[in-house]
Order: structure tokens, then C-alpha cells, then sequence
DNA sequence: AATGAATGAGCCTTCATTCAT
DNA sequence: GATGAATGAAGGCTCATTCAT
């Protein structure tokens, strides 16, 4: 019942904003103890440095505020329900950007792409679990393809969604901001499920013709 | 017919290899010049200051280099064929790392997620031409959407392929880099081409089918 | 006849071993506490602030631990047996370094060289007695000398004796470790106290023989 | 026919006043600048940073301004003339304290007695060659001492020297200022060599007499 | 009596920028 | 056209000190 010591908990929450937006070597210590009505050397004296700050936040940013599981889909559900309750969960962190804590995922996001020895963490204890999580649901799907083409299936399903975050800026611009307004949530998941549910329930045969390196080489497997 | 004056190339392609690798703030003038072979001074003498630099080197990233139109498509060819060909030039561009001059992708890729006001240019004259190229392939598929079904489809579609390198870091991690090697070019045009047409040929029809909130009505699938 | 705060006395104890090593501005209080297994603030609490601990640290330098009079000479001795007891007692501190309170002869030493305005006790408490006291020995071999001439004589022993802790890593360095161990206590104060009898017993009649501007003149030696 | 680098050469002058007086850590970059009419950021252009001015400025202490060779001696004199000159040339150093460039002793004096990485230079190429040229006078004294014996004599010519630079401060407190100027350097050189030469040149029998050790272990030698 | 949290002054350093040549 | 020297602003960080408990 102890309360949770405030500072700390506040500086981290400033560095994340500050983090998120601006990246590491943009930020300014300054303007995160600012933000977080703290003394300039607050920082020093609770993470040591700037870098362990950074540290501190992205693993506090999965550790805290990521347990938002989207398992509302039971296990006995059809792998399509599953698809799409994954679908469904993932989008909905994706595109969560206004809520409060929504730093935590616009950080975790720069560290896909610009991974820094913090996302060693982030990889092995998030992401992984998701990624494994999402190949069980395909491979219910395609049962005999190789681990290589239900890689590619996986990131096809995981590549739609995140472009709504990772390009979001250059989609405003092409699209407008109202109309990728209404690309939201409801919308996204039935279409992304659906794209996707379209390619992976195509016969294994349609599929083999499909590929052309391979058309007398592989008659009927 | 001139020359152009080596010393400012030479900053240029040192800066767009610093400001891809370590992103706007992080990059050094000192090691642009550096890596040139220029004085300190150098970019404030051919630029004024770091950001002119910078915008200078995001033009040039799609103005000298991006010589992207290598579609052999031929307009008569089939949509599938079409988008085979759309596919292939969009990714191979994004799979391109290791060639020389490859920092103008990386750049570019910056600047989808955290654009600046170089990126303005940018989205008219680069992305918005390739984005309406193929919002026309994927209308011949499905001449009956609207329009923001469309952007989900085109989306879906470049989403796929940009992920590849979006996320290329953290790919590696989850599945191995040998195994992330295997996914090159040619199957993965291959596999987004496929992947993507499924969803596209599918009767319109059965898209329609397909409300979110019939969970239990679900009948077959 | 109260035990002594024992974190006030470790927390000198901790000081003096910082302040020998590293002087008082590279001393940090931090590392004082840490070795005194105390809190961060405690020298401002037991002490008020950094320099005021420094100042006790000296004090306490001479007052609890330089019970230095081990001088087990009878004054009935003769002068040379004097001016050896002296030599011996004086070198037997300089040549401490390893023992347990060796932090209080090192902090002394520092005090010679870089006075502060803790040395003003320093000085009158246990220097100038020890001064005066070799005086009088020395007076013994020259009675008649003026008194800058034994203030000379007082240095020329008391500087071969401080040599050995003020340069001690020159030394070493100069003639090596191990046989600048052979120049031990009971050698060095057989050198120093021949080195400067034979210089104190010559005759006054010699001594001013050598006129420093006498060069061709001088006859034999 | 170059002028010198100005503000390089200001730094380090200045850069000789502050360490000397102050010590590494206590002496303040921004002062050094100030004194040396130079920007705060002087410092770190021109040497990287306040440990790299350091060596420098000891480096500097005896390659620019220390070459005032106390060689007025013929070789051909007597050893005792050889010695006085000896004496001379160093106590003439020691003893220099208000003229220009004084910092350059002030400041290898502290390294004599807390050595940093930079003294390593300054023992290998100033003191050694001085030590040795000092035991090549000595031993035309005593061509039979073993060395240990050797080096002995040599550290209390130093030593004998040296005292009235490191405990300059403690001696004026002892025999008051006045009187110690008159401890000057023709009055102590006379002294410094009749009390050395009084030792050295006392026959080798009455040398031996003196071990109280070997009183009859060694009876004649 | 003693502590952990927090502070503020100031230091070293970095870095883009400018200036004289 | 280009450079080396020099600068000013600002950043991260250290450290002694203070405060509430």
C-alpha cells in the first residue's frame, strides 16, 4: 500500500514524451525535468545518466503499460476469429496516439526501427511473444508451408498494420487527415483480416502456381 | 555542362550517409566534413547551416539518385502483371542496402516517419506520383470501391513491402539474419504480389460478407 | 570518559585516507561516506560542510594519532646520540606509509607543501616544537654559530629527511622499488645522522674557509 | 621566421599558473581561459580537454623553459667545484619563485610529490639525466661505495635542496620571512656543499665506524 | 541521531557557427 | 573557393549541500 515514489515515476513518464518525440540525442534532460516539475539534475541523481533514463523508459514502457492484452478471443474460436482478435489488438495499440501513456508505443515503435541495446529487452520479452503468438494462428492456416512462407505471412499481416503508425505523417498528407480518420479501428482490422484471410485461405494448389521459378519443377506436392 | 564542384557532392553524400545512419540531430557536421575530406567550415560555407544541408541532401536524395522508374511493365499488360512490376521496382528499392548511394533510401525512409520540412517536397514529387500510380493498378481490380477502400488496399500493399525495412533490425532478431536473406527480392515480390492479389480477385461480394460484429454468426469460413 | 561517536570517528578516519590520497578538492565527500559506510549527508551533519571536516581531519591528524614521541633518548646523551634519536623518531614517521593511521603523516606531508589555513595549528602545535627541539641539539655541536646558520643546519637534516616521503615516487622510479626498500629506517637514519654529523662536527674554523669565491684558491682538497 | 601560435602558447602560460597554484582538479578551465584572454571553449579546440592541457603544459614546463643549464663548471675542476655547481644550478630552480615562467618549477615540484601519467616524461628526460649527472660527481668522491650508498648521498644533496621549495610555506612560518630571505641562493649553496662536502670527503674508515651494526662484524676493512 | 530525496551552482565539454586570411 | 582559428550558446553531468522525515 505504499505510494509509489512520485518523482521517479514522473521523470519517466516526461522521458518518454520527450523520447518519443524528439528521439534520444534531440531531447533535452532539461526540458524532461521540466516537464516533470523536477530539478535539472533530478535525472542524474535517479538514472545515473541520460542514457540509463532512456534505458529505464523503454523498458518501463512495455513493463507498466504494454500488458493491454487483446485476448478477448477464446481459444476454441475458429483461426480466423483469432486472426482477427490479433489483428484487432495489435491495430488498437497501433493506432492508440492521443490517450494518455500512448509514448509508450510511439517509443517502442522508434526502437523497430531504430533499435539502440535497449530494444534487446523489448525484443525478447514483447515483440517475440507476439511474433510466436501470430505464427501459431497461421500455421493453422497453412499447415505444410515452411517455416520461410509463414514468416513472410506473418509480416505481411504485422507490416499492414504498423504502416498506419510508421507512415502515418506521409499518409495524412497523400490521403488527407480526415479520411485516414476514418480508417480507424472497426474499419482497419476487417480490412486487414480480410486482406489477409483472402491469401491464406487460397488452396495450397492455387497457391503453388503462383510461384514462377517454380512452375514444372513442382507439379502437385 | 559543368562540372559540379566535387567538394559540395562530396558533402552531400557524406551528409546523407550520416543524417540516414544516425538522423538529423545526432549527425555531426564535423564528421560530414570529415568524411569528406572537407574543412570544418565546409558546410557552412557551400550551405549556411546544418539544416539547409539537410534539405539539400533529402532533394538531392530523390532528384540525382532516384532514377526509380525501372517498371519494364508494359501499360498493356494485365493489373496482376501490373502490380507484379509495381511490387518488384518498390522493393527493390527498399531491399537495397548494401549499394552505394543506398543512404538516399534510407533517408527517404526517415523521412516517412519522422518527417521534417524537407519532406514536403518530397510527398508532391516522389511519393504522391508513386502512390497514384498505384491507386490507378489496383482500381482496375476493384473499379467499384470507394476511394477509401482504395487507400486501405494501396496501403496494404506498400505497408508489405516497407516493412521489410521499417523493421528490418528487429526481423533479424525474431527469425535470424540467414533466414531474413532468404526473404530477397524475388520471393517476396513473389509473395506480397500473390498475397496481395488474393485479396484483390476475391469477389466483392464476399468482402461484403465479412461484418465485424457477426462473430457468432459466422457461419463457415 | 564517553565512547566517541564511532561515525564521527570513521567518518575522519575515511576523510583522512581521501584527503592524503587526493587532496582536499579532488577528495569528494561521497567516497568519504561510502568508506565510512555512512550516509551521503553525514559530514554536513557531523560537520557542517567539507571544509570544516578537513579542518578536524587535520587536527585530529596530530591531536589522537601522532603520539610521536618515541624518542627514547636520555638527555644526558651525548649530542650525537641526540641528534640520532631525533633522526630516528622523525624518520620513523616518514617512512610510515603502510600502517594502520598512516593517512595522518601523508596528510601532514600535504600540509607542508600546500599549507591551509588548517596548518596554522599544525604548525605551532607540533612542527615548531619538534623544530625547537632540534635547534637545541644542533646548538650543542655549534654554539657559537649565528642563528641563520642553525636554521640552515636544522633544514640540511630535516630536508634529507623528508626527502624520503616527499619524492618517494620519483624515487622509485629513479633507482627502482626494491632498492629503494634496502634504504630503510635503520639505514637511513645511520646515513643522515653520519651525513650531518660530519658536517656539524668539522670545525667552525674549516667551515669558513669556504668561501664560495675562492675557486682557484682553493688549495688541496 | 614564424610567430608563434599566440593564444596556444597564452593558454598553456596560463594553463602553468593555475596548476601550479591550484592543483589539476582545483584549477578552473574557464580561469585559464580568462587568464589567458582567451575563449571558455579555448581550451578544448586547442587540446581536448583539460587533462590533455595538463600534459602539455608539464611536458612544456621542461622542454621551453627549462634548458637554464647550471653547466658553468669546467669538467676539468675538482669534484668539489663540480659539486658546487651542481648544487648551484639547482637550488638556483628551486629557489626561483617570483620570476616569469616561475609556474614551470611550482609545477614539477607538484609532480614530484603526486605524480600524475604525465610525469613519466618528465622523470625519464629531466630528472634522470640531472640524478645521474649528480652520481657521476659522486662517485669520484666515493669510487668504492656500492651504489645503494651512492644513492643515498645523492637524496640528501636533493633532499637538502629541495626542502626549501616543498616546505617554503612552513619554513617562513618557522624562522619568520625576513629571515629566511636571507637563506638565499649564494648563502645557501655555500652551505649545502660544505655540509655535503664535509661528508663526503670524511675518510673512508671513519665512514665505516659509524655503522652501529657492524661494529664488530667488520672490524677493518 | 541519521537518512534518502532533492536541489542549485558551477564545471567540463560539445557543437554549430563565424571570422580573418 | 576554401581554410584554420576562434567563439558563444547550450548541454550533460558532478558535487556539495539542504530539507523533510
Amino acid at each position: 500500500m505504499e505510494v509509489q515514489d512520485p518523482t521517479k515515476v514522473r521523470l519517466i513518464d516526461a522521458a518518454g514524451e520527450e523520447f518519443a518525440d524528439k528521439g534520444f540525442s534531440a531531447a533535452r534532460v532539461r526540458d524532461i525535468c521540466v516537464r516533470a516539475g523536477a530539478n535539472g539534475a533530478a535525472v542524474n541523481y535517479h538514472f545515473g545518466d541520460k542514457e540509463q533514463l532512456y534505458v529505464e523508459t523503454v523498458l518501463c514502457a512495455h513493463h507498466c503499460g504494454m500488458d493491454m492484452e487483446e485476448l478477448p478471443s477464446n481459444e476454441e474460436a475458429g483461426p480466423a476469429e483469432q486472426l482477427r482478435a490479433f489483428v484487432h489488438g495489435f491495430l488498437s495499440r497501433v493506432l492508440a496516439i492521443d490517450e494518455p501513456n500512448a509514448w509508450r508505443h510511439r517509443l517502442m515503435l522508434r526502437e523497430l526501427t531504430q533499435p539502440t541495446p535497449a530494444s534487446d529487452v523489448l525484443v525478447r520479452e514483447v515483440i517475440r511473444p507476439k511474433f510466436e503468438r501470430l505464427l501459431e494462428i497461421l500455421r493453422r492456416f497453412r499447415p505444410d508451408d515452411p517455416d520461410q512462407k509463414l514468416y513472410a505471412f506473418a509480416f505481411s499481416v504485422i507490416g499492414q498494420c504498423l504502416h498506419y503508425r510508421m507512415a502515418r505523417p506521409v499518409a495524412e498528407r497523400l490521403i488527407g487527415a480526415e479520411t485516414l480518420e476514418t480508417l480507424d479501428l472497426e474499419f482497419l482490422t476487417e480490412h486487414i483480416t480480410t486482406f489477409s484471410l483472402a491469401a491464406l485461405e487460397r488452396a495450397a494448389s492455387e497457391q503453388d502456381r503462383e510461384s514462377p521459378r517454380l512452375i514444372e519443377a513442382k507439379p502437385s506436392l
